[in-house]
RNA sequence: GCUGACGUAGCUCAACUGGUAGAGCAGCUGAUUUGUAAUCAGCAGGUUGGGGGUUCGAGUCCCUUCGUCAGCUCCA
């Protein structure tokens, strides 16, 4: 007899080799059909495994979150059943659980077509009917070669298991997959799913490898949770900057132009322009220093700051000699600042008395983005970075990176952006000493501690040259993106020799450190229009009043109005077209305007103006044009993110 | 770059298996003068992304190229 302990705390006696399922049955015949999974002392496993020794147990119903995984996983069994049954020769891959779903990979001949997905669905929904269990099995390596003989995907991985693992299969009806589980109890269990889209996926990842076709799909405990999921779906798809920017007259992308290259509109050059505004000001406060460099420089440059070759593939190709230059001069136009940005140091001789020196540049950049990965806003060709380049000594390192971190959490906060912090350290691959590490590491998370802000660790993801500390935003549809980027550089210092002369009176090199707040100019406005769904903090919003006479016999009062704003630096603009009021309103809230200053008989006659404030609807308020004219400056002023606020 | 889907008027979308390219909104003109989310009428607008091919005939089929979208890979 073993003892098992249950979550209420009560103690059941029962045989050893007794199934979580069997007690559940013993708890009550409820409880038995909702079990999806088991808790055994704290590891997810399936129902029917037989427990061994006491234990302390849950039964894993729809009311736990960490079932949903479990059916999820088994929702990608149930795929690649119906793929195997529609198409006996599809050779299975991987097919894991993931946020919000599942995929399951597959290699066939011909890539699956939007109508193979319905037919693949309705397949699925047969195979749920009928209820096969999922049977675990553990299986000596032969056994497992012969079962998946077929198979030549399972076989690699198969081929790759140590021979201390145990080796698992699982099997549901006629479909056998060598997995780790564990699986709700029967494919009757899985209810609510859908099938959600097809793509290309490379063979564990890895582009030289051959490309399967891989099936997405979604599932929930419950049909309101699904379709709740489709609406969210739906909801992300309004918020999402290409459709807003395009509603709101933001930027275009053009053939003519071409692929990942903004024009900014008015409307969007606003954004641009109040944003570097923002952080130059925040940025020199803090002791940073404005350069400008030139966009195409020598080839030689790159070469000598290792971009070449290391990050060609990234470039664009050189251009030929300028006229006049010998042939053998070429030209780059740049994808990064830092080469020349160290340059501008070393253009003179530093005293360690003049450390840290700080020098920053909003520039555009231009990197050669496979057309593949291009994204609106997001990901671009051309991208204007908020950059700058710290270069100082290494006991200056923690309190330059603490006040990078400062910088990122009042800028993010000034927008009400959530993010998230990750710290990088050194990747298997690294140049320079592990004891430079050791004082670049500690320095990172040495400010991170300080600054009391909870960040990830990503283990060995740091840069070659150095540790990092990345800060990453979601996107509409829940992507995640990076945005600030705060990294340590040992190596440029190296390779541009420079030097500043310290207390010894003797050459010595600084540390660099590369940073960038909002990361890029168009990625940050993508996220703030994501963020806001177009509806803009007063401070940036391209248009900030727009005056709206009733009559045309009210159109030189409110020019006056608007005339009077505009001179005390508000955006104001004048609707006075031959439109019905309510028309106009209309447009003012789609183009979500702020505030809309409404100018009748009576406002006219006393020198006030009816102030409607977006999303507020009808509740107006009229007041002295003076006192609404404080007002917007005051939001201006204080940043707020709502005009309601 | 790779896999798949897609590309029709400024925008959103129609056009059955190949048979005269349409609508709403936006735009222009005129009328209307409005008190808080679409006034009415008229007009104009397209070598169907570009190029090539099949066909008596192509928005529709084929090839190619550019671009977009969802992923993969890469990345701010």
């Amino acid at each position: 007899m073993i003892s098992v302990e249950l979550p209420d705390g009560s103690v059941r006696e029962v045989e050893a080799g007794s199934t979580a399922y069997q007690i559940a049955e013993s708890i009550g015949p409820g409880l038995a059909r909702a079990a999806l999974a088991a808790k055994v002392d704290g590891e997810v496993q399936d129902l029917a495994r037989p427990l061994e020794r006491s234990t302390k147990l849950e039964i894993l119903t729809d009311r736990q979150p960490e079932a949903l995984a479990v059916l999820r996983h088994s929702a990608a069994h149930v795929l690649a059943t119906a793929v195997r049954q529609l198409y006996p020769d599809a050779q299975i891959g991987f097919g894991p659980a993931i946020e919000d779903g599942f995929y399951y990979d597959f290699d066939v001949d011909t890539p699956f077509t939007p109508s193979d997905l319905e037919a693949i669905e309705s397949q699925m929904q047969k195979v749920v009917k009928q209820d096969y269990p999922f049977v675990r099995e553990v299986v000596e390596p032969d056994e497992a070669e012969a079962r998946f003989q077929d198979d030549p995907l399972k076989l690699e991985r198969l081929r790759e298991f140590g021979t201390e693992e145990v080796i698992t299969v699982y099997t549901d009806g006629p479909f056998v997959d060598l997995c780790l589980g564990p699986h709700i109890r029967t494919t009757g269990q899985l209810k609510h799913f859908k099938l959600l889209h097809t793509a290309g996926a490379y063979w564990r990842g890895d582009e030289r490898r051959q490309m399967l076709q891989r099936i997405y799909g979604t599932a929930w405990f419950k049909k309101k949770d699904l379709d709740q999921y489709l609406v969210r779906l739906e909801e992300a798809r309004k918020r999402d900057h290409r459709v807003i920017g395009k509603q709101l007259d933001l930027y275009s992308i053009q053939d003519d132009v071409g692929a990942g290259q903004i024009l900014w509109h008015p409307r969007g050059a606003t954004l641009q322009f109040e944003l570097r505004r923002f952080i130059e000001d925040e940025i020199m406060r803090r002791g940073y220093e404005l350069v400008y460099t030139p966009h195409v420089t020598r080839e030689q440059l790159f070469v000598r700051s290792g971009h070449i070759p290391l990050y060609e593939d990234n470039q664009f190709p050189a251009m030929a000699a300028a006229s006049g230059d010998a042939d053998d001069v070429r030209y780059r136009i740049k994808p990064m600042n830092c080469p020349m940005h160290a340059l501008v140091y070393a253009s003179r001789q530093r005293s360690y008395r003049e450390l840290p020196v700080r020098l920053a540049e909003i520039a555009t950049v231009y990197r050669n983005e496979r057309s593949g990965a291009l994204h609106g806003l997001l990901r671009v060709r051309g991208l204007t970075m908020d950059d700058a380049h710290v270069f100082c000594r290494e006991d200056q390192i923690e309190d330059e990176i603490y006040d990078m971190i400062d910088t990122v959490d009042v800028v993010m906060n000034t927008f009400g952006l959530e993010y998230r912090l990750d710290f990088a350290t050194r990747p298997d691959k690294k140049i320079g000493a592990d004891e430079a590490w050791d004082v670049a590491e500690r320095a990172l998370e040495g400010a991170l501690k300080r600054r009391g802000l909870s960040y990830g660790i990503d283990e060995g993801g740091g840069a070659f040259y150095g540790p990092k500390i990345d800060i990453k935003v979601r996107d509409a549809i829940g992507r995640e993106w990076q945005g600030a980027t705060i990294q340590l550089d040992y190596q440029l210092p190296e390779r541009f020799e420079l030097e500043y002369v310290g207390s010894d009176n003797k050459p010595h090199r600084p540390v660099m450190i590369h940073r960038a707040i909002l990361g890029t100019i168009e990625r940050f406005v993508g996220m703030l229009i994501e963020h806001f769904a177009g509806a803009f903090p007063v401070w940036i919003s391209p248009e900030q009043v727009r005056v709206i006479p009733i009559t045309d016999a009210l159109d030189d009062a409110a020019a006056s109005i608007n005339k009077q704003l505009r001179g005390a630096g508000i955006r104001s603009s004048l609707d006075d077209r031959s439109e019905t009021l309510n028309y106009r309103i209309r447009d003012g809230e789609i183009m979500k305007v702020p505030f809309m200053a409404i100018v009748g008989k009576r406002e006219a006659e006393n020198g006030t103006v009816a102030v409607r404030v977006r999303g507020a609807g009808k509740k107006q308020e009229v007041m002295p044009v003076a006192a609404f004219l404080e007002r917007v400056r005051q939001q201006i002023r204080e940043r707020s993110i709502s005009p309601t606020g």
